[in-house]
DNA sequence: AGGCATGTTACAGG
DNA sequence: ACCTGTAACATGCC
């Protein structure tokens, strides 16, 4: 499922839609996601207006005018899909359907909002979760409190990775992978910025030289910011939300080119995969040390 | 038919 | 209490 840059695009979308809309009404199709819905807190929300949508690593945070906040988590295969009446046509916020029944299947949650709008949320392989908190206990929030630093903020860089990684015996790959380290990325991202870095993701950290862990914090920051720019990319049916057909892949490096040629121009070796904590792990070994 | 898939976390063992 | 590795969750697709 989405990484940092297709949440962020997500939020994005979301915002320019749902700011300021009362939610009339929530009608819960099927509660069995990664947490089973909580039929009461959700019901809770009727008549809320949503304030402000954050995004903190994958998870989404809507802000309501009352005593109320959403955490949503989109698992491997949660999207929304906002639906606009007055166009009669299915916009959302960051997939488009062409083939609404089959997607009617998954659908999960719905949200009633003004004007005869809808947010939908769903979701084929209900990794993903939807849960309602009171403001005051924010700072409780489990799923939150263990999050490493946003890897977009100042706080991530070569000190803070530096520190992290001491005495610590994992592999490069394990420990950018890790949300407490750094949260938002995935193995897409990880494997794509290892490439970048021309490291090999098998590598124990104690051995990475400082100058790679350098390498490692300015394509991290550099990927993410183009991969958001770019609308996301990390999905097979990811498309922009005016429909638009997406660019699915299309500016990867590594990741998913098993066998195929590397993609640095002046190197002839093949993108080999291997499995590093049970995720296939795709680089060059010419161009990746 | 079997293997694979973008994520998180519960659990066991050190 | 912390660190690490493994397995499990559910379902569709190739």
């Amino acid at each position: 499922m989405p990484e940092l840059p297709e949440v962020e695009v997500v939020k994005r979308s979301l915002q320019t839609k749902l700011l300021n809309l009362v939610i009339n009404k929530v009608k819960i199709i099927d509660s069995s996601l990664r947490y089973k819905i909580n039929k009461y807190q959700i019901l809770k929300l009727t008549g809320s207006k949503i304030k402000k949508i954050e995004r903190r690593s994958k998870y989404l945070i809507f802000w309501t005018d009352n005593d109320l906040i959403i955490l949503a988590h989109l698992g491997m295969t949660g999207k929304f899909f906002f639906i606009d009446k007055s166009k009669k046509k299915f916009k959302t916020s960051f997939y488009y359907s062409l083939q609404e029944s089959k997607d009617k299947k998954y659908n999960k949650i719905v949200f009633f909002l003004q004007n005869n709008q809808k947010l939908i949320y769903n979701d084929v392989r209900k990794f993903g979760f939807i849960k309602v908190y009171d403001k005051k206990n924010y700072d409780k929030i489990s799923h939150l409190k263990k999050l490493g630093p946003e890897p977009l903020e100042k706080s991530y860089n070569f000190q803070y990775l530096k520190n992290y990684i001491v005495r610590r015996k994992r592999t490069i790959k394990e420990i950018l992978m890790d949300q407490k380290c750094v949260s938002g990325l995935g193995n897409i991202y990880v494997n794509e910025i290892l490439f970048s870095s021309g490291i090999d993701p098998s590598r124990k950290v104690e051995k990475i030289k400082d100058f790679e862990l350098n390498q490692i914090i300015k394509n991290t920051k550099k990927i993410l910011k183009n991969s958001i720019k770019l609308g996301g990319s990390s999905i097979k049916d990811f498309s922009s939300d005016d429909g638009k057909k997406g660019i699915f892949q299309q500016h990867f490096k590594v990741y998913g080119k098993n066998n195929e040629l590397c993609s640095n121009s002046d190197c002839n070796k093949r993108v080999i995969k291997i499995i590093i904590s049970n995720r296939s792990t795709f680089f060059c070994k010419k161009c990746q040390k």
